[in-house]
DNA sequence: TTCCATACCTAGCATAACTAGGTAATGACG
DNA sequence: CGTCATTACCTAGTTATGCTAGGTATGGAA
């Protein structure tokens, strides 16, 4: 459950470079160390609903002897939204972690 | 928006001691600077949700000329809930902390 | 007496994320 | 060759969350 801040974690995968949708779960599954696994079904709709509001742009691929694949990249807007959604999520998480007090004396 | 961590949220906000609804919100909108400002509509069907899965208990009280109130207090389960959503909390937490990256270098 | 703050409530909506399916192509393995 | 796992895409439909937008009622201040 990404609780809504799936947006930023996709459009932050697309920051390094254009990926395609199993790549773009492969990286987050590895980069969270498998915390968030997220199932396709999380995903593509998620770029599908992120390409509408134009905060990314998709063409397709087919590499020399492989599938043809989706490949998506940060537009503009997008990149400007990231930026957004990272204060967003600075913001939520620095309140969330004063209402549940103890939390996150961050020893790492 | 709270993206599914009102319930630890509203749990600790009963740790310190039992509480009725609307200075719950007050709590959550003191403690987190102004950040959660909760419309009552959805802090009461939570308060009612968490009391039917067991997580809180609650009684009418009525201070000496005053209006009546709903107290609610923590149950056992409920602190053990509270216990698990922190650990939640502080996985997801780190997770998207890694994911968004530049963030959370948290020199404050 | 009028208004604000306190204090509770709920029906109904929007949306997010997930479940659970489906389609194909590729390469490995026997 | 047939079968299976993996890659790679898709979507209809369910669920639950949190919010909007209303409503009721009391007490104190102006």
């Amino acid at each position: 459950m990404l609780k809504g801040h799936l947006d930023a974690i996709v459009l932050a995968a697309l920051e390094a470079g254009p990926a395609h949708g199993y790549a773009i779960i492969e990286t987050i599954k590895r980069n969270s160390t498998n915390t968030f696994d997220l199932p396709e079904g999380t995903v593509y709709p998620a770029l599908h609903r992120l390409e509408a509001a134009g905060l990314l742009s998709s063409a397709w691929m087919t590499p020399p002897g492989g599938r043809r694949r989706r490949m998506y990249s940060l537009t503009k807007a997008g990149s400007a939204a990231l930026a957004d959604r990272r204060k967003a999520w600075g913001r939520f998480s620095q309140a969330v972690d004063a209402l549940l007090g103890g939390g996150r004396a961050w020893p790492a």
